[in-house]
RNA sequence: GCCCGGAUGGCGGAAUAGGUAGACGCAAGGGACUUAAAAUCCCUCGAAGGUAACUUCGUGCCGGUUCGAUUCCGGCUCCGGGCACCA
């Protein structure tokens, strides 16, 4: 044993040794409790940064426990390589997107080995090749023809410049990034997956998924959306509008239906568009509603602007003649295109109303006799919706909001003017990509036979790989090679569908292809998946708690309902990983798009307070915008290369800083300070096992003789094992864990080295050290674990169990507060009752000084904790 | 704008069912060892006051419940994530 701690060389063996004996290659055993735990798969972006390091050791760190509890773990890597980053560097180094691809695959898989990741790379998938979007290509063709793919007509941010779809990452404050073009909106032919259709179950599964963090379930719940309303229909007045017909608005709140004073439709609304034919003013309203991003966010933030249209609905219970609006706020596609507006009871309908002078007649108020109605305290009153009762609503006033809801829909269902209705916020999941570098959608549009899927023998509809787009549009479509094709059923000359898949489709089913990643017979491998499936544990970054998870749970059960996997919900366990966020930097370029500038390319200056004052650019000395804190990610440039600390520390050092520094929920502000002590930690570790090792053989522990002294030490190792067992085991905090290592440390470091016992006393400390170290810093506890005398390696070791009869202690300390202010402590016999415990802490000479005169009013015992003596 | 989180010393964080606020580590300061440096070891380290014993204040802000609140409740502020074509 070298008396350095060395981490090249002890690294590297452990790897080469782990490879040799393919450690982590698993394969199906039956009696053997398995345990899947997945981490998410990367983006192939070039180079690790601090986010992957953190997923992925947390990840390392659930495996290998849990194979020290005995279980046969898998823990498989793969690539989830399709996506728009390789399209922007083929534009930008004119590379073909797939040789980007497969360089930064080669370089990260080389990082994973060097962190010492206990990967199944036997069971290695990249979403790029065809051996593996083959099957998402035959899962499409069942569905479409079962209809869960559908298509329709859906709207995309256009930049008129370029001739091409943006992404809504890509529109910059309105315009195009490339370009700077205002960006459009353009409505084209999509597919669909009908989400909604699973909608309700989505949403109850939630109530089962005891393993999932309730902030994910929420955000589900919220995304989901099921709210209880109603369908109304106006008439049309046909003296403005010209023409007989219907307006449909849903809305959640048919009880305020007697408060609603004017109607709002989207842009694309046909009372708009008819308005607009002879009205120059609603024209280029409506013109300018459809400039801007298609993103929510956008929408939500933006001015709310409307115009009239000249046109009225009549109110179906009170025949008043309400105006029609167009907004710009309606977004068409969404519901009806179409809203009432209460703005009395809304704080939007409000606001608007406010700016055009629209009636706002209120329908509901609160019995606190103090109900003037304002915007201020609209949320106050409106909050005690259980108090309020209907006003100004003809026949139903005095009624509460629930009865008012069922009397008003009930007359309108009479009436046919409504019906009940439970919708979803949930909006169908499109999936066409007008882009190349995606997985093709297997459709062939023939003249004659319409949409036609390919057919399962001509699958896959393989992507050409040496393409180089630039920038406009999407390449396939300039491939006579790629879309000219024959028709599957009637052989007449057709043309192949160009648009590729979201990524977001490979991403949700990857876990199950991993059960039989080479499976050439199916999408899995029925016996292998039932195997494996569901994955146990499942690590991933909290950025992806809807869309990825929620896409990843349909998947599930569209493929459970093709017989292909026979569970319900795709990840029992769920751990969301707090985002690593660094500053960012970037300058305005002369078009107004940012360019983005990396933590270690800027210096900064901080004031006494270490609060960032202002940057430069190291290379030409001048200025830069200090961006704000946020997610790592490579279109902000802000990722911090953990390479450069590998190399300096080594891997173990890495992983064992980057667990201590928090939770693996909490969000983490990159900063390196500290990396220092995790070296220095490991070194003391391996100090005090070579100051052991070479001091040559050790007698067996003697528990039944042990002093005071060593009862104390080995009272010490327990306990750290009690706890650091529940911190790995139960809470997955990871750096208390590691807190209680260093605190065992501490003691082991100043325990004597005398006699036999001590010696075998701090044997059993060094094993525990090292067994509980082992999932987090594998490779010093490799190399530690043989030192120390054993044979099998340590990643076959067994968990440490903690000894009870270790633990037990005769005397406690216990608090004592006056008025809940600590006034001292005492020490009792471990047995004392209450009042004995009591009757001590009466007599203890600080609580007779501060109760002075005083009369005790109260004696608070909390066993083993503490006496709280109130007095007064 | 809407939904979900977070805020504790100079810094990262700890406090597992409401019970000692600051575990563990970083940084800093002082000391030992050394020809010297590095490494290592020892001590101090929330703020204010006090020679000291000690006292008072202190977990983003305002209020409430409780013998007792970082923890529970109500109202805010700021920061982060998501918002359906970044992944």
């Amino acid at each position: 044993m070298h008396e350095q701690y060395q981490p090249r060389d002890i690294e590297a063996a452990a790897q080469r040794h782990w490879a040799e004996q393919k450690s982590f290659e698993v394969t199906e055993q039956a009696g053997k409790e398995t345990y899947y735990c997945l981490s998410m798969f990367p983006y192939p972006s070039g180079r690790l940064h601090m986010g992957h390091v953190r997923n992925y050791t947390i990840g390392d760190v659930i495996a290998r426990y849990q194979r020290m509890l005995g279980k046969n773990v898998l823990q498989p890597m793969g690539w989830d390589a399709f996506g728009m980053p390789a399209e922007n560097a083929a534009i930008q180094h004119k590379v073909a997107p797939a040789a980007w691809t497969y360089e930064n695959m080669a370089y990260m898989k080389a990082q994973f080995t060097q962190l010492g990741l206990a990967i199944d790379w036997s069971r290695e998938i990249t979403t790029c090749k065809p051996d593996y979007y083959r099957w998402e290509q035959w899962l499409f063709t069942q569905l479409y023809k079962k209809g869960i793919i559908y298509k329709k007509v859906g709207t995309v941010n256009w930049d008129p410049v370029d001739q091409t779809v943006l992404a809504n990452e890509q529109v910059i404050d309105g315009r195009g990034w490339r370009s700077d073009a205002l960006v459009e909106k353009r409505e084209i032919p999509m597919y669909y997956f009908k989400i909604t259709a699973y909608a309700d179950e989505l949403l109850t599964s939630l109530d089962d998924m005891h393993g999932w963090p309730e902030q994910v379930k929420t955000m589900q719940r919220n995304w989901i959306g099921k709210s209880f309303g109603a369908d109304i229909l106006f008439d049309y007045d046909v003296d403005s509008v010209g023409i007989d017909g219907q307006l449909k608005v849903y809305t959640t709140r048919p009880d305020t239906l007697m408060g609603a004073t004017y109607v709002a439709v989207a842009a694309e609304h046909p009372l708009a568009q008819r308005a607009a034919t002879n009205n120059a003013e609603l024209t280029a309203f409506i013109a300018e509603c459809k400039g801007g991003s298609v993103a929510e966010a956008d929408m939500a933030t933006m001015e709310k602007k409307g115009l009239p249209t000249g046109q009225f609905v009549i109110h179906p219970l009170t025949g008043d003649k309400l105006p029609v609006y167009v907004a710009n706020y309606v977004l068409w596609g969404y519901g009806e295109g179409a809203v009432m507006a209460v703005p009395a009871h809304d704080e939007r309908d409000f606001a608007f109303a406010n700016k055009y002078q629209l009636p706002i007649q209120q329908v509901f108020a609160s019995s606190n006799p103090d109900n003037s109605f304002d915007a201020q305290t609209w949320n106050d009153w409106y909050a005690d919706k259980a108090h309020v009762s209907a006003v100004n609503s003809g026949k139903y006033n005095g009624l509460n909001v629930q009865d008012a809801f069922d009397g008003i829909v009930a007359d309108l269902e009479a009436q046919q003017h409504g019906e009940r209705k439970t919708q979803f916020r949930l909006r169908d999941w499109g999936i066409s990509r007008q882009r190349y570098w995606g997985c093709p959608i297997p459709i062939i549009h023939c003249p004659s036979c319409g949409d036609v899927a390919v057919p399962e023998d001509q699958l896959p509809v393989v992507l050409p790989e040496n393409v180089i787009p630039d920038g406009s549009g999407n390449p396939l479509n300039k491939m006579p090679e790629f879309y000219q094709c024959k028709c599957p059923s009637c052989g007449a000359d057709a043309r192949r569908e160009t648009d590729t898949m979201d990524t977001f489709v490979e991403s949700s089913w990857y876990y199950a292809r991993y059960a039989s990643p080479h499976y050439e017979g199916g999408l899995v491998e029925k016996g292998a998946a039932d195997h494996w499936l569901p994955v146990d544990q499942y690590i991933g970054g909290i950025e992806h708690a809807i869309l990825h998870l929620l896409y990843a749970r349909f998947f599930h059960k569209l493929m459970r309902d093709e017989g292909l996997v026979n569970s319900n919900e795709p990840f029992t366990k769920l751990l969301t990983q707090g985002m690593v966020i660094a500053e960012t930097y970037y300058r305005m370029r002369p078009n107004g798009g940012r360019e983005w500038f990396n933590p270690d390319q800027v210096t900064v200056e901080h004031d006494s307070k270490g609060k960032a004052l202002s940057a430069t650019l190291i290379s030409d000395g001048q200025p830069v915008v200090i961006g704000g804190i946020e997610k790592m990610s490579k279109s902000k440039n802000n990722g911090v290369d953990p390479q450069v600390m590998i190399d300096e520390y080594g891997a173990d050092t890495c992983r064992l800083f980057m667990m201590f520094a928090s939770p693996p929920d909490m969000s983490l502000e990159w900063s390196d300070s500290g990396i220092e002590g995790a070296s220095r930690f490991m070194k003391r570790v391996w100090r005090l096992a070579y100051k052991h090792v070479n001091a040559g053989e050790h007698d067996g522990l003697d528990i039944a003789s042990l002093t005071d002294e060593q009862k104390e030490i080995r009272r010490a190792i327990h306990a750290v094992i009690k706890h650091a067992s529940n911190d790995v085991g139960q809470h997955q905090k990871f750096n208390t864990a590691i807190a209680q290592v260093m605190t065992l440390m501490n003691v082991l470091e100043k325990a004597p080295v005398e006699t036999a016992q001590d010696r075998a006393l701090l044997h059993e400390g060094l094993e525990t050290v090292v067994l509980l170290l082992a999932p987090i810093t594998p490779h010093i506890c490799h190399e530690l674990w043989q030192q120390l005398g054993h044979s099998t390696p340590v990643i076959d070791a067994t968990w440490p169990h903690f000894d009870e009869t270790a633990l037990v202690q005769d005397t406690l300390s216990i608090v004592i507060q006056v008025n809940g202010k600590l006034r001292g402590h005492i020490d009792v016999p471990a047995t004392a009752s209450r009042e004995e415990i009591e009757t001590a802490a009466r007599a203890n000479e600080n609580v007779l000084r501060y109760v002075g005169d005083l009369t005790i009013r109260k004696v608070i015992v909390v066993p083993n904790k503490l006496v709280n003596i109130v007095a007064n």
